[in-house]
DNA sequence: TTAAGATATTTTGTATACAATATTTATAAT
DNA sequence: ATTATAAATATTGTATACAAAATATCTTAA
């Protein structure tokens, strides 16, 4: 006999408005009604209020007291800082999952870089963002460092829901996922950070491009 | 006729409980009771409720779902994670502050380099690690990365209520904030880089050393 | 005694009520 | 019309009640 697990109200509630955010059904800089969104999903306050802590917990939303939840809006130079710290975080968790990788997680890995090149020739970014970020998330869960996947998590989630469109072309960037799945393949530690070093450097360099702010090399 | 309550009780209960964390007054792995604190404390649930979502943020405290909130214990493995972090964006945040940082910003640092030359003689270490504490998260400030602030707090705050002792002697730790401080006043990105860089790379040294794990050049 | 099960107690999760504060709308004065 | 002020409404912050689940305690059987 095993206990049926049934789920907590703040989780539920919690992934839905994630969802919404993610989707842009909520839209960047929107406020959160309490009362509004908890009878919408027909509960109380009580566990959307766990659910909003949760979600300001990683960034999405910003908690004002006596004012409200928003979801938050990013600045351009917000964008600037979350890449500057991809670009220092995630070649650290490319070179320990070079170095830690067991076969098992290298075949998953694969799977999801095969989804990366099944989402390219999708019409909607939607998709093609999604798998980029499974792909990158997977490599810092097999770093077994919890706190550096938290940190590029949040980085990461605040970035897709706020960043228009692509930094690179799709066929750049499977290019570059293809080798820093080789470097982690053949435990090759210093070059998956290397790769994914410059694999982030350029979309930092497009972006300030983009946003007419000066590139460095 | 004007209220008393500027702050929020939620705020008044969280600064309270980190403070009681960090001075171990709640030790490592201890259960929180919700009804317990509360009443301690003199407030009801619903503030405490929103106190430990904060507490979980900064990743003081850990929220197991229908078990309680427990006051966060690392292992040694977790202790070289936060590390590993450290090393990667503590340095940024020395590069930027030393780019950015204005006269009134310099000077503040410099009054928190006093702080820190202060509390060398003293014989309990707590305050030497919160003037340390206090000398680099300035400098994460003056970055102006919110980001950057935010994890690489998140990030010494853990360590400060959870590793015992030193990882290096406060002279030399003094040494090491000194040639850090004249770089960032002299505007040398590179070298405030670099200098932060070597300083966490010694006490990672030092630590893996202590727990007997290998340490890299 | 120990192990397993039943019962009692504690503690968390959720709903709800109401006070404090923020926001909107209405009204008045310039 | 615009600004300032007051009233009305909406929304958040907090206390409290109670059900569900977890934990502790007590029984009973081997």
């Amino acid at each position: 006999m095993y206990t049926v697990h049934r789920e907590e109200l703040s989780e539920m509630v919690y992934r839905s408005i994630k969802e919404m955010i993610l989707t842009n059904q909520l839209s960047t800089g929107e406020k959160i009604v309490q009362e509004k969104i908890a009878s919408q999903l027909g509960v109380s306050r009580s566990p959307l209020l766990a659910a909003l802590a949760k979600l300001e917990r990683e960034m999405l939303i910003q908690i004002v007291p006596r004012k409200g939840a928003f979801v938050r809006k990013l600045s351009v130079k917000e964008f600037v800082d979350l890449y500057e710290i991809r670009l220092r975080l995630e070649p650290l968790g490319a070179y320990e999952a070079a170095v830690r990788r067991s076969d098992k997680q290298l075949k998953e890995l694969k799977k999801l870089l095969t989804e990366c090149e099944k989402s390219m020739n999708k019409t909607h970014t939607g998709g093609l963002k999604k798998a980029d970020y499974k792909f990158h998330m997977k490599i810092m869960e097999i770093s077994e460092n919890e706190f550096l996947y938290r940190m590029v998590s949040v980085s990461n989630m605040m970035l897709m829901s706020n960043l228009e469109g692509l930094l690179k072309t799709p066929e750049k960037s499977l290019k570059d996922h293809k080798n820093i799945f080789k470097a982690i393949a053949g435990r090759k530690g210093k070059n998956a950070e290397q790769f994914m070093y410059e694999h982030i450097l350029e979309s930092v360099n497009n972006l300030k491009k983009r946003e007419n702010i000066n590139a460095k090399d």
